[in-house]
DNA sequence: GTGAAAGCGCTAACAC
DNA sequence: GTGTTAGCGCTTTCAC
């Protein structure tokens, strides 16, 4: 393992001459510097992270903490966060569960944006204290040092709901995700204004996990209802595939029978037959802006922080 | 920030006894141990990664390299591996592009994990100079320190091309992921092997990149041969979706004009119609084999390199 | 059982 | 334009 000793020795000069020219202070002639870079590249030199970390007092690095990697949603965010940070010279790690928390602690990254509900606010806001900044993608948490870049869910579903409505369902029923998660209240709270405004109330309200398997029970228990939703709006698109795949088993026609619809429009959406109408979020984008947001913090710049939008998509399903 | 300074300063001792207390070092008196570890804990006090890091020439940490967040593989893998590593108290982070190049030059993780072809062989062999160990799930790369663990792709899609040839197709033709991929190549291996001991060879063979993309743009090819295969065996199930879509949107029957088949088993694949036949891997348990390699590695222990096994899973698309 | 001090590999202020 | 050196925040050897 050659040291930055190691390069100054075989160039005959001194560590911090080295530590110059590698990186490329105008004070060191283009000779020197360019005779320490080629020694350096001959001997397969690359700085420490861990030293020049601990001599800076950064990583430029961003730690991403996600729930899974298995949610669909999370493949474009990281995308557009990772597209924006790295011309930004920043590095983006991710990492989930108890990585994630002892990343935080340790801080091992110079900002982190949070999407796990499991990691508890109590725990942000402490962490919060020695490491900022923090972004945060799946709750409201007022803090000085914590930000929120969240979905607008509250209009989009408003937008859906109201959408379904001019289509002429009557008895709307409302699939939860986790209960208290903010995305998953702020979508219940959207579509509940959309139906007050139209005299109308939730017909009735299911709970399930945001997955399709939740959603398969859910399913279930509606083909036991005798007074049947002629429209089931999910609060995401993975229970909502669920549900209408246990439903088509069961000879049920959608959205003849029964409409349904989901949330953040995964890729799996318009491929299910039928088509399943959601809420596209751009999720590309809002990473690429999230990326920005967290330079700009990083470069102690003014930032401005809006909710995310996106677009109703009506397909097959209702 | 605190630093194990304030709390020497606050508990009224030395550094080092901080140092020793924290870790848990048995020298130190159990009241003077847990006075220290209250301080630390009201001043919100965690070791700083960076100085740790260098001090102790490690970090506890480990690199898991892949090609994008989006592949429907990942998702058991990356499980797998967290699960297993954490049991041995390391931390899992996650890269792609050029993030896992500057981790990987700098050392930033005590081991890594490749899964991107993306990585060149030249760029990790120089790597792994100065970064041992490496292990390599996407290639064959004969290096002192870099370990191969891969899926035994070639006895894999042998398996199930003998299952397709006793289902009494012809015509098998091949669709290539990204040619020179390991997996790809030894995929097609396999394929022959099975097709040359009946007596047949490849009918025809495509080229995609492994996406559903080109899976359609193949399909449509296929749609203006006259001499059509009657069975497409594919190297991924992303491929073999987008054909099939293709195929079904120009009314063609699956299984009953042509037949179709993939590899890894995602789960998108059991939920299409008709359900895709494809090989499964565990991928969760190999995730765990694969970290548990890893750490023996770290261990300086003896490892046994054996290529994950899977099983044919024939459903409805041949 | 506790403390002093060296040093991990860098960066950067300062001297020349 | 180059070299000397302090020090980032820890761990650990060696004294006591």
């Amino acid at each position: 393992m050659a040291t930055i000793k190691d390069i100054a020795k075989a160039a005959k000069c001194s560590i911090s001459t080295v530590s110059y020219a590698l990186n490329n202070d105008n004070r060191i002639s283009d000779r020197t510097a360019n005779r320490i870079k080629m020694i350096a590249k001959e001997m397969n030199y690359f700085p420490s992270a861990a030293a020049r970390n601990l001599k800076r007092q950064n990583t430029k690095t961003i730690l991403v903490a996600i729930s899974d990697f298995g949610g669909p949603v999370y493949n474009e965010l990281l995308d557009g966060i990772h597209h924006e940070l790295v011309n930004h010279d920043y590095t983006m790690i991710v990492s989930t569960g108890v990585s994630s928390d002892k990343m935080l602690k340790q801080r091992s990254a110079d900002g982190a944006i949070i999407s796990d509900i499991n990691i508890e606010d109590n725990f942000l806001k402490k962490v919060a204290v020695n490491f900022e900044p923090i972004i945060v993608l799946d709750r409201q948490l007022k803090e000085d040092t914590i930000f929120n870049l969240t979905i607008d869910n509250e209009i989009l579903m408003y937008n859906l709901t109201k959408d379904v409505i001019s289509h002429g369902y009557k008895k709307i029923a409302f699939v939860h995700g986790v209960k208290n998660a903010y995305d998953n209240e702020s979508r219940f709270l959207g579509l509940k204004k959309a139906l007050n405004e139209c005299g109308k109330s939730v017909f009735r309200e299911f709970t399930g996990n945001f997955t399709k398997e939740s959603g398969a029970e859910i399913a279930k228990d509606i083909i036991k209802l005798d007074n049947k939703p002629d429209m089931i709006v999910c609060s995401n698109d993975e229970m909502a595939l669920g549900i209408m795949e246990e439903l088509i088993n069961n000879n049920y026609k959608i959205p003849g029978d029964i409409g349904v619809s989901g949330f953040d429009d995964i890729m799996l959406s318009s491929y299910f037959h039928p088509k399943l109408s959601s809420v596209r979020i751009d999720h590309f984008s809002w990473g690429k802006r999230i990326a920005k947001t967290m330079v700009q913090l990083l470069n102690k710049e003014k930032v401005k922080i809006e909710k995310e939008q996106g677009t109703v998509i009506r397909r097959e399903s209702y």
